[in-house]
DNA sequence: CAGCAAAAAAATGAATGCAACTTTAGAATC
DNA sequence: GATTCTAAAGTTGCATTCATTTTTTTGCTG
């Protein structure tokens, strides 16, 4: 097969492509969590060989969608509580990090933009449209990390949440709805640190906003050790979240 | 070629080894930056064939050491300037991550591991022993980036780590001496809040630790734009550093 | 001799082939 | 009937081969 003569749009690789739809694909949700994958399949699939699939499969490994057992192939690699939690704090303070340089970078007309989307969310708040809701709250988080300028940064926080993505503890359902309003109210603090540019304290209140989330949608904490009571954070972590 | 019948240690697949030699040789710099890197010559060096090692230099692409530039080759990744601050400030912020939950997990037995290795670095601080100094630095860091207990973390700073590693700005020579005091200053409010606990405040430090050790490196300031002097951080980036 | 054109050489992208390993199916044993 | 051993079928890992693209070399023209 060549270059796809026909039917392509730019000239990108057919490498890069494959790589891009099947992290779609698997990102969707369309191959059971744990389930073995034939590369026969993928390559009917596709309609491609399988070097370049197996190309695909070792670099979609190397970003911790699937996992590549020797011998027995590739299967989607189902998050452990333990690893869910895990990329929910690296999320916390990838955008943690975004939101502090944010504030040095971001010029007057994106935090413009940036509170038009949030009046959006508020408005589809009150009407209580959870799908309209979510939409903006996502734009928000995303015009944030977009707005500290480090490629390099945007670039692991797509990738973490792809792989967070899948999880069922992410769908924004039921569990998360009881915390709605407090996490509209964080919301407010975000806008607010981001119009001062208090960069120390967006930093903050996005890491627990992310904490909040995690706890509301699994019911677990964070693991927090047997640790003496003058520990500042765990009363951080009440301080917002209501 | 059979799974290495001989000489093998672990029984991991030639893939994986192939990758972490590669990586290896790519992150000490055996190839020089931007020079192109035929497939040929890897082949015959690693006595392997086109196919894993075409693999592994897709993975390599997708970690940012190599960039595959379509039908024409693999090439070292040249970091620019822009890059460069940008992984510094990727790294400061995991850095930062890995402080603020270090701070809710940590033992007192880490904590005075950490310790112990901190007043080794002051004495060769003392002493003008730039090696050994940096050495405990570097132990420092690690200790608190692993004390976190969030292996995707430690996995995604170890990532970017081999990425800056290359780089002749961070060879911790000349100018970064220049600092030594206030890094070592810097290193006492870093203990100091690790013994409290303070999360959000070790957070701070060990971020600006690193901005003021980019500045310092390459005399650039990390792109402050025409923003307002409102503006809190300005402050902070230089509260600590001296 | 510089500059360009064409052809040869080399490198890359992908497909196919082959050996080794896993899994599955089936037969023999208890 | 359950269990263990064996053989067949299916998959994977890697090498090789083929087709394109890029690069270099060679030869021609001005």
């Amino acid at each position: 097969m060549s270059q796809r003569p026909d039917s392509n749009g730019p000239a990108t690789s057919l490498h890069a492509e494959l790589l891009e739809q099947l992290r779609e694909y698997i990102a969707e949700g369309n191959l059971a969590d744990g389930m073995r994958i034939p590369e026969r399949i993928l390559c009917e699939k596709f309609q491609i060989s399988r070097t370049p699939l197996r190309e695909a499969l070792k670099v979609l490994a190397a970003e911790g969608l699937i996992e590549l057992l020797p011998n027995r192939g590739a299967r989607v690699r189902r998050l452990s509580e333990r690893e869910l939690r895990e990329l929910f704090d690296l999320m916390g303070g990838l955008e943690a990090l975004a939101g502090r340089i944010a504030c040095e970078r971001i010029s007057e007309e994106e935090i413009q933009r940036i509170e038009k989307i949030h009046q959006e969310m508020y408005f589809f708040y009150l009407r209580k449209d959870l799908h309209e809701y979510f939409r903006r709250n996502r734009e928000i988080h995303e015009a944030i990390v977009r707005a500290a300028g480090n490629q390099s940064l945007s670039d692991m926080y797509t990738a973490v949440y792809s792989r967070v993505r899948r999880s069922r503890y992410t769908a924004n359902t039921v569990k998360e709805t009881d915390r709605w309003s407090a996490a509209m109210r964080e919301h407010e603090l975000i806008l607010d640190a981001l119009r001062r540019r208090a960069g120390a304290e967006l930093s903050e209140i996005l890491f627990m906003h992310l904490r909040n989330k995690f706890i509301a949608s699994t019911g677990q904490m964070p693991d927090i050790e047997d640790v003496s009571e003058t520990n500042s954070s765990k009363a951080e972590l009440r301080l917002i979240g209501d």
